[in-house]
DNA sequence: GACATACGCAACCGTTTGGTTGCATACTTG
DNA sequence: CAAGTATGCAACCAAACGGTTGCGTATGTC
């Protein structure tokens, strides 16, 4: 069963798991508090973040320390970035729009 | 049923059917013909990325065509924004190791 | 008007998902 | 070593997903 950074992503718990864990390392226990699912739900959860590489794990005594692996971030802004073009694009040519009526009517002015 | 973008990308087919309209507008038919699925297949993803407001389509003649909504996307880099500043402030701060060690190395030479 | 084409919709089906409960395992502490 | 704590794993379940087939409907063409 491979995944992808997307199906990651795709849950909304696993994205609030991702903000939680972004800024420093939690345990799962931890990490369930935020919830109100069950802490198996929230392991389950863990378990597909590991399986897409999203998340790392730190074993720490009998606590796991999982933190956000944030380079998988970096592949959905490389994805991104054909769309960013796009609308980038389009913001130059709105600009350029923007131009064109600022300059006829200056030469409507001078009618 | 209440669906957002992160569900519309979360497929691969979709993701490719978003990558094929993004620069002209398609009908099911000519989007299904890049694909091994049916047209009815296709036509379902088409409808779950209109209901996602990923999607916009016009119908001209008999013919629907369906086009890419950008802002969409957009939303998906505002959701990475938090991250990417992650992503920038480690970068900085490997910089600033870099320019350490540099110094360092320099110091060592003067011995 | 008859026929072909483009499309959406509904019903159905096997698989995946997200959740639960129960249990096994490993570390910690008394 | 016994009790308690942190966690993963397996089994189960209802709902959603992604696909198919069949059919209805609207537009275009002869």
């Amino acid at each position: 069963m491979k995944r992808d950074v997307f199906q990651a992503i795709a849950d909304p718990t696993r994205r609030a798991i991702i903000a939680l864990i972004a800024l420093q390392a939690m345990t799962p226990n931890a990490i369930a508090e935020h919830f109100d699912t069950s802490r198996q739900a929230v392991s389950k959860h863990l378990r597909i973040l590991a399986e897409c590489e999203v998340v790392r794990h730190e074993q720490q005594g009998r606590e796991i320390y999982y933190s956000l692996e944030i380079d998988k971030m970096k592949e959905i802004d490389e994805w991104l970035e054909q769309y960013r073009k796009i609308w980038e694009s389009r913001f130059e040519q709105l600009d350029t729009l923007l131009a064109e009526l600022k300059q006829q009517e200056k030469q409507e002015k001078n009618i």
